[in-house]
DNA sequence: CGATTTCTTGATAGGGATCAAGGTCTGTGG
DNA sequence: CCACAGACCTTGATCCCTATCAAGAAATCG
């Protein structure tokens, strides 16, 4: 609830930084290293694989602009989509570490990609040991992300996942300054929420007229915009908690 | 596929640098020290909470021995189970990063965990950098567990839910030593089983027998007995590798 | 050994999948 | 500038997987 512990990041640092910040501490000097180590750059048409599932890689990319899905497909064809990645995000983590990446990442608009060699990663443990950590730290925190999906699809009904995956999305996306109070801009289809949230495509479409009618969200033109987000809010049982930190002092923090 | 990068683990170490040494390489020292901050440990009775969702906490837990469940409480008073917690398992971690625990951890069997104050962990930083970053590296590893579980529960029918997550149960308990070939004692009930994969009582029950009578896999007495390893894998789709590394040098290896 | 839990089985119902068929929009090439 | 194709959205009819409700049996526990 309180404001993001460090104010030393400014908007121009990248939406890497600026999702850092919100959980710890992010000196300037840290903000500027962060930023050299995104400096190659380079862009993905959307549609394209950023990841293809069981290839193995030896860097990781974080998300400049832009959106992108991971997902997996089933042996049988369909796919489940496991994260929405947003501009700050960064993917293909565990596709370096493990063999080969357990699920591929797509673009879905233009992109613009940083690549950051695995070995870079290590170089940068020496001179800046404490900025790895935080790193690693975030993407502990982004479990929880994924826990909540986990909430989502065992134990809610249609109609509150997709209110809680809008939700959770306009908090993700304020995060980095991509959404304003209420409203997003975002390629979803219905297809696409179907995906990540386990439902038919019909289904999706008669779920999202009914939030359309009891005007609590609209998706048209690319542009999710809420109408009542108190109302929504309490239909998804929605807590943003777990997208940021609240205040207390804590490990890092301390050390600086 | 391959062995385990390490060697120096011994059993005694305990289950978490036996879990650790699965995913990356793990000093003689660093086991001795990973020895040493679990070294306050208290027992915990079944069904008692080791970390209660909404409270704050400033350490986190090792579960040593015992099983438990990490789970939240939906406002009308349904249970996700998000996660069920081994031997070598750490919670607590968000809990105490976020200003409250997002979760309520719950001990299954007596248990025995170990105590780390967080600031321990940021005493650990000066001494073993290294070594805190494995871990955090770890927590990250996490993050493969649950994205299976959100594949399990949006894509997958109830058969081939409750065959994964006793497949899954496997491979991670043969990780710290708690399960043979093919079996393991745990005790599970089919209404946690429910929780954990979003399915009612009735219908876990009707699916277990399903597999009972096609000699797929029994759960009696505490005891689930995998008797076709590979049938029930093909069933359920299952691939091990997000449950270990498979070899390739590596950030941290190359360092050592 | 009485009392909760836990398991089992059956009957019924409902949420959401599936199948089907138009309609709309967007981009592309002629 | 139009025609067409492909992607996406919408709506309806039907079916099925799984939830709910119910109630007895078995197991476990204090």
């Amino acid at each position: 609830m309180g404001p993001p512990p460090s104010t030393t990041v400014p908007p121009e640092a990248g939406p890497l930084a600026r999702k850092l910040a919100q959980f710890v501490l992010i000196t300037a000097d840290e903000a500027a290293t962060l930023g050299e180590l995104q400096s190659a750059t380079r862009t993905v048409q959307r549609h394209r694989d950023i990841i293809t599932e069981g290839k193995s890689y030896t860097s990781l990319f974080v998300l400049i602009e832009g959106i992108a899905i991971r997902y997996r497909i089933l042996h049988d064809g369909r796919r489940q989509i496991v994260n929405i990645v947003l501009p700050g995000d960064i993917v293909g983590v565990l596709g370096s570490f493990f063999e080969n990446a357990l699920y591929s990442t797509k673009a879905l608009t233009d992109s613009v990609i940083a690549t950051v060699p695995f070995t870079r990663l290590g170089a940068l443990f020496e001179t800046h040991p404490r900025l790895v950590t935080k790193v690693f730290w975030s993407f502990a925190c982004e479990t929880a992300i994924y826990a909540e999906h986990v909430i989502d699809l065992g134990r809610r009904s249609a109609l509150e996942r997709i209110a809680h995956f809008l939700l959770e999305l306009l908090t993700r996306l304020q995060a980095v300054g991509l959404a304003d109070a209420t409203s997003y801009q975002i390629p979803l289809t219905q297809e696409l929420i179907g995906d990540a949230l386990g439902l038919s495509i019909p289904h999706v479409n008669r779920v999202l007229r009914r939030l359309r009618d009891d005007e609590l969200v609209a998706i048209e033109d690319q542009r999710v915009t809420i109408k009542d987000l108190q109302g929504l809010s309490e239909l998804a049982d929605f807590e943003p908690n777990y997208l940021r930190r609240n205040e207390v002092a804590e490990l890092f923090d301390a050390k600086e």
